[in-house]
DNA sequence: TAAATATGTAGGCATATCCCTACGTATTTA
DNA sequence: TAAATACGTAGGGATATGCCTACATATTTA
């Protein structure tokens, strides 16, 4: 395996989304994360550091503390690529035809049945 | 650890998003899936459970061979994650060119444009 | 200046992940 | 019916992941 660190890597991992989701609020320290969560302060450390290898995340230094700062452009990159489905979904939302005959896998193998 | 079979995992692949991008156009069999990417043929048998755990393919069994049919509406839990953050993330460009005020981002920002 | 604070990171543990090579089973073909 | 085909999955190896407990370092406070 290799290591990946990119977006979707990122936001694959809930607490790293429940990160994102507090400190898209107003930016939060390492500590301040920690004490939401009750999660070892060292684990968030952690998991600030990928968010910001991928550029989810922003920190600003002040003195001994550090202020991490959400910073989202690039789930841009994960909207693109869901988006591009969303007709896609809608119409299968729309139908039962996946039950029926009418898919595309019956009209061109129906011969074999 | 433990295991995590939902949507944002499956898409953390890249392979299964191939397989998702692959399927979403016409169905297609594992074998064909393999094929296609030069991956044995076993690991996108893995794949696509994956994808089948967590609703994002559903599989219509033909004699010997198994179609792999995309089913992406569970990729609108990702979309609406993700689009919460849109206006945020146009805001938070501003306030990090604002903060450094200089020549990093300008350039990035710049290349994307 | 010494103690307290905020943080990163090394090291380690248990498990997950991804990939592969068999091998077993069901279905189709010759 | 025997061989070929399509596939799932067990088993295993290498590495990643997520979490923790120290410990090291830098900064602030008393």
């Amino acid at each position: 395996m290799e290591k990946r660190r990119d977006v979707f890597h990122a936001i694959s991992d809930p607490t790293r989304r429940q990160i994102i989701g507090l400190i898209s609020i107003n930016p939060l320290t390492v500590n301040a994360i920690a004490e939401r969560f009750k999660t070892n302060r060292s684990t968030v450390s952690e998991h600030v550091k990928i968010l910001y290898e991928c550029g989810l995340v922003w920190v600003e230094q002040r003195g001994r503390e550090r202020y991490c700062n959400a910073r989202l452009e690039k789930l841009s990159k994960v909207e693109t690529w869901v988006t591009q489905y969303k007709k896609h979904w809608h119409a299968s939302l729309d139908s039962l035809e996946h039950f029926l005959d009418k898919k595309v896998v019956s009209k061109k193998k129906a011969k074999k049945r």
